[in-house]
DNA sequence: AAAGCTGTAACAATCTTTGTTTCAACTTTC
DNA sequence: GAAAGTTGAAACAAAGATTGTTACAGCTTT
């Protein structure tokens, strides 16, 4: 079981917003393009993102823009703009009935949920420490290097 | 998107064995009881945890045993053995078809991989840090009291 | 007014997880 | 050795999530 795509898809569209926004109009057909998925889903990833206050969008005009600067969005911040995890719930499905009569099945959250917590934090944490800014120097250094 | 709940089932499964295991034999239709998961599923996780080389399990005359002792086995040695996250992709999904064309496209893979490797290793160094010992410690301490 | 784009809904396709049925094979006990 | 209880495993169904597709209303610019 894996992370949406969704998230990975969200930094590339941030990624060119950034890398062409300045010479071009960054449509959502053109981040299909360059991203290989649906215009309709980079249209609902946009939504997103754009409800997470990272890009802004409008309609007519068209072309997404970037509204925070880059060393102010992390991983993090794309990582919970895109939902691919439920808040709610959480990283881990739990079994849902565990039997109450049972004297393991009836305690085994309380033991458990502590530890899935901590675990769900050391990656959200691993995730805050990247900025878009980094992922945006990387790439373009590595394509002035081609 | 979660890890499946396999994953919390066979915690619950190794916690059941070493609760249990001494009174009684511990069978697929107890822990279906206890967990209020299929008989059959619990039956398919014994099985990936017996190639684990985490318990025992014989046809016939029934009932599940420990095949390592309970500070040996992380909660990552579980989460390994019922592979919720395939090892070839990674717990991130990429999206499979970035443009060749484009900048971005072509290089995006390069500039995420690692980072996203980091992020999971953050995630597996936690559950490293998690033994069987204490889940089953907290367990029947919290049933001793009530 | 026309062209191009976004926003959004509805539906289909695909994949994964979980459940169900079924039956062969094994062990213990009578 | 037969019966009862259990595991191992295959095949299929059910349910849910992700991704793709189609369609169209509404906005902006020219």
């Amino acid at each position: 079981m894996q992370i949406a795509s969704k998230f990975t898809v969200a930094v590339h569209i941030i990624t060119c917003i950034d890398v062409f926004g300045e010479q071009m109009r960054v449509t959502s057909d053109f981040l299909s393009g360059s991203t290989g998925v649906n215009a309709v889903i980079i249209r609902n990833v946009l939504a997103q993102l754009r409800s997470a206050g990272i890009v802004n969008t409008r309609q007519g005009s068209g072309g997404a823009h970037l509204a925070k600067a880059l060393n102010e969005i992390t991983l993090y911040d794309v990582y919970m703009a895109v939902e691919c995890v439920d808040n709610d719930e959480g990283l881990f499905h739990f079994h849902e009935n565990p039997n109450a009569k049972c004297p393991v099945g009836r305690n085994i959250h309380k033991v458990m949920d502590g530890r899935l917590t901590a675990v769900q934090a050391a990656m959200e944490n691993e995730l805050k420490s990247v900025t878009l800014a980094e992922i945006v120097e990387d790439t373009k250094k590595i394509i002035s290097e081609e």
